[in-house]
DNA sequence: TTCTTGTCACCTAGGTGTTAATAT
DNA sequence: ATATTAACACCTAGGTGACAAGAA
């Protein structure tokens, strides 16, 4: 069945004569097939980090750990084709360091080290599917977005960086609009960070 | 396989010691079972109208019909749970009047009236599908939807109704910003037009 | 002292009708 | 005359770091 939102307004409208594009609800069921997840590190005790004379240092060992959250990407699930149709991108996935977090961001302790981690799972048809579980996902690491969480910027040069390459810090740049001073100019014709509501340094807490 | 988008970014900022999330663009092959496609009216030859003394009339017959393109929602194909998870917005669909539009819109005429029309398709995965393509689908139609596509409003109360209805047009409103002159209140607590590229009344051009 | 939170001005990105200029 | 285009001010929505105030 279809339904039609906003019915109201469309018949306001179309009694003056005109019209526009609806929202509408449409059902069906069917099977699941793929799903594209993301992680933050495993839930296991991680140590915590200082920063001090331009350096991160190990400044204790084995805090207890945050919930294990993992974060669903809002297209899976979809089938392989429809993955590979253009860039995944991940700028739904938030951070926050409340462990009372309600709206289901990845919870984070600050001052701490994270790996950010990906998972193909593939979803099983078969009844007794958990049997496999252990096969049917594949993970891809990439250690260079590997991350300290913190609640403001320790480290200047990071700032620097931020501003001179995420376009929405476009206002805290100093020099002429066409020129940047560290990253090359190419970097920015392609969105960057512009689509990401993560601050890739700065956790937020929760609006409640 | 999966490529990390960005990867000299990634590591400018990984030398100096941090991280973020990234764009990614996974791999896989499968097929594709239900897709939701919105379409105009059928590429038939349809009456000219003209708007005067605040009434439409048909003031022709038999214009010769622009191309019939369809809109496939970007969403699809995807199951009819993934359908059913939340509204399906149709807010990509854009409208043009240029005959040599290579965007991919809707090309319509100005001054002529049209029916949107909901498809949703079943992939059929049999081999001879074609055979069975007239019950491979379910069409809907709501006739509040129809409308004239103009390049200005002709209708003054269609103005209004617009400025009164549509959040993005706050600016034009002159009663107090707590009240609306025509529609009651609760309809505008949903999101309605905030999401549509359209301009319910007006064809844009192409920006080429 | 060190870390965290909330507010702010400043951006990006794009949906509105208005208006003046242009085309038909 | 009428229809179309392009530039504009004004919005929504939300991603930035700066900064001041608060908490641990």
């Amino acid at each position: 069945t279809v339904q039609l939102e906003m019915k109201a307004l469309w018949e306001e409208f179309n009694q003056l004569g005109t019209e526009m594009i609806s929202w509408l609800r449409v059902g069906a069921t069917d099977e699941v097939p793929w799903a594209a997840v993301r992680a933050p590190s495993p839930p296991h005790s991680v140590p915590r980090y200082a920063f001090h004379s331009s350096a991160w240092l190990v400044a204790g060992k084995a805090d207890p750990t945050t919930p294990g959250r993992v974060h669903f990407h809002p297209d899976s699930p979809a089938k392989g084709a429809q993955w590979m149709r253009q860039i995944v991108s991940f700028d739904k996935l938030k951070l926050t360091n409340n462990l009372l977090d309600d709206n289901g961001h990845i919870i984070l302790s600050s001052m701490h080290r994270y790996q950010p981690r990906l998972h193909v799972v593939f979803v099983d048809p078969r009844k007794d599917s958990e049997r496999y579980a252990q096969e049917n996902f594949k993970s891809f690491i990439f250690t260079e977005t590997q991350f300290t969480a913190v609640t403001a910027y320790q480290n200047h040069r990071i700032t620097q960086l931020k501003i001179a390459s995420n376009p929405f810090a476009k206002g805290f740049r100093e020099s002429d609009p066409d020129s940047w001073p560290i990253s090359p100019r190419p970097l920015l014709s392609v969105p960057t960070w512009s689509r990401s509501s993560l601050r890739p340094c700065v956790l937020k807490g929760s609006t409640e």
